[in-house]
DNA sequence: TCCCTTGCCGAAACCGGTTTCGGGGATTTC
DNA sequence: GAAATCCCCGAAACCGGTTTCGGCAAGGGA
């Protein structure tokens, strides 16, 4: 008869099941079901009833035992791919908290995994698929050509995607607009003064490093200064290979004054760079970046970048999965975000021509003995 | 018949269900079940068969349909907290992708949640537990007296602690010996000669800040060096925590040459005060913390630092669960574990006396205006 | 007054597994 | 040779929900 209260024998308590508020009112599990899912063919004051007794009596329903019917856990899956070294790190936990926490709000849940390479995350989405332990996936970091979209929509399993694709069938996303970023960042220096501005884009991988460097163009188209394919330097994600890349437009003829980074990361390889020839950031070189890593307020002088809100993305996107899952089309789900400007240090009027600039290094080399590949 | 082509009409795959597996052997789903889950009622042969059929249809178990009877989901729980500043963040990606992997591994999978404040961490476990999301929790920092762990023991649920609190009944564990990370710096500052060594403790609430303070004492007591309660700082989490610790020290009548801290974090903000004071760390004061975080080695002078392996501590903490809710004793799941020692520039031979030391603050603060209460 | 809707809810099947119960056949025991 | 065991496995109940189907009563139209 009742529920709530100890089971027959043992000291472990037994639940609240739909039949205990059933019998409690004296209907069936039928009627209680409907009312609580909002069928149409239940009076409004059966659902209030039922309602009202099911909180009372602290009534939850089974994920699980609905999932065995109705096919859906509510639970998102993400699945992160975390190689050994530095990765999307520091977003992680804002943007982990923002899509618990909306999903939590809608009472759904959150399945996580993490898998060093491509090939194993496919493999995860794909365990997770069969065994229905996420009713549809949020994708980090999407690619141009990304298997998981692939796997997803051969499948037919639901998914939004933070950031955009090359083949938007079916894709349903929500993104930062990191080429209206670039394209300011290119409009603000060259309002101070310079007109060398070069730019170290992210993997090619990576859909938004072309829509980066299509923000830099038209930022250059806006600012009426040439385009100039020496100043696209060759692609770099981490600090090392930013510093790379930032020697390598160090030491052009004719270098920039000012460098525009996809990454933050590649930005604080820049400031490496920079030291290591003699130059000070903020003043003989001016750097804006793309990110908000907190790393980038410690740096000296601080980082003028882009920020991302990784929270309120996490958050929108468990929403827009929910919505996806629930039936929504895909094209009815995509939203782009604007970037926030943190303005910092790094950007300065030009206190140096180009060609002072490519003096600067060459007499640096003179004094002191070429390093030029220790950063192995 | 079959169930690995498509449905009756759709063009929707339907899944492989146990009564396909046993209606292609010509068996119940009876002798299936209990021949995958290891019953001792099945010959060897049977059991063969099954398996072989079972994996040639490409068959997997629905855990929530497995669950409505079993009331297991084969799932971990892990709920953080993350306050919207400065937290564990750069442990949680190789935390949570050591979690993840281990359960991987095992064929289970890992809930997430984030929230904000002690009370919704509490909310929200206790919601988990209610819609039978996860069959245990992994909590990381646990407290002296931690209200999550009162929870799930009076509701009986399986748990595993990342570090060890004051009342040990029913707890099963995983830690680092940061206690023995503290003895080891102060008798490797003693080594180097220092006489004065200060500690700037964690937060009281953590547990492992008291085990922290012990293994300093007990550091003090290997070297001969004698006690001094002036010299244990008020406790610091943050980097401008730390910062005002590290003044309070430098300001004592009798300062301390070297400093260990119980976080790296408020070593950082030792960096940033003896800076103010134009005291250079590694020279004028050394400094040993714990933790392992990536900006350690950024600073400079880099940070000497006990690391902890953030992803072998996660995925042990998976096994350790797992064992849990199979039905090991919590006494048999304790595990303690080294911190590993990672040596940079922030430790050195002391060359001044605590006198010397003193006398610069002093003469600092005639040079230049107070600047006291900054950090507000 | 009669018939036909319409609104509302009960009865029962169903989802995909697990577990209890019992029974048939082979083997052992006396 | 009959009875008692033991080894396997089938039949069916069960877990906690959802959904289909159908029926009863009230309301509306002729």
């Amino acid at each position: 008869m009742i529920g709530t209260e100890r089971a027959d024998g043992s000291g472990r308590q037994t639940r609240v099941t739909i039949a205990d508020v059933a019998s409690h009112l004296g209907v069936t599990k039928s009627t209680v079901s409907r009312a609580l899912n909002g069928y149409p063919d239940i009076a409004e004051g059966t659902r209030l009833r039922v309602a009202r007794a099911a909180n009372v009596l602290g009534y939850r329903p089974l994920s699980h035992a609905q999932a065995i019917r109705t096919g859906r856990t509510r639970s998102l899956g993400l699945v992160l791919q975390i190689d050994s070294e530095d990765s999307a790190r520091p977003f992680l936990a804002d943007f982990i908290a923002g899509v618990t926490q909306a999903a939590s709000d809608a009472t759904w849940t959150v399945t996580i995994a993490a898998e060093p390479t491509e090939e194993k995350v496919r493999e995860t989405v794909s365990r997770l698929i069969e065994e229905r332990k996420a009713d549809g996936f949020i994708l980090p970091r999407t690619l141009c050509h990304d298997p998981r979209v692939e796997l997803l929509r051969n499948q037919e399993v639901a998914f939004v995607m933070f950031g955009r694709t090359a083949n938007p069938d079916g894709c349903a996303w929500y993104d930062i607009q990191g080429e209206d970023a670039m394209r300011d960042a290119v409009k603000r220096l060259a309002e101070m003064g310079h007109t060398r501005i070069a730019h170290i884009p992210g993997g090619a991988q990576y859909f938004y490093s072309h829509l980066r460097i299509d923000g830099y163009k038209s930022g250059l188209a806006g600012a009426g200064l040439p385009f100039d394919p020496a100043l696209i330097a060759p692609a770099a994600m981490t600090r090392n290979d930013g510093a790379q890349s930032a020697k390598h437009l160090f030491h052009l003829d004719n270098p920039p004054t000012a460098i525009v980074c996809a990454v933050d990361r590649a930005a604080l390889g820049v400031y490496e760079a920079a030291a290591d020839l003699g130059l000070k950031v903020g003043e003989d070189i001016s750097v804006i970046a793309y990110d908000g890593l907190p790393e980038g307020a410690y740096a000296s002088p601080g980082l003028t970048t882009y920020a991302v809100d990784s929270h309120a993305a996490g958050a929108r996107l468990a929403e827009l999965l929910i919505d996806r899952i629930r039936g929504t089309a895909p094209e009815e789900l995509r939203e782009l975000a604007p970037p926030t400007l943190i303005e910092r240090g790094s950007d300065r009027p030009p206190t140096l021509t180009p060609q002072e600039l490519a003096q600067r290094v060459i007499d640096h080399h003179s004094k002191q003995p070429v390093q030029w590949e220790d950063h192995q």
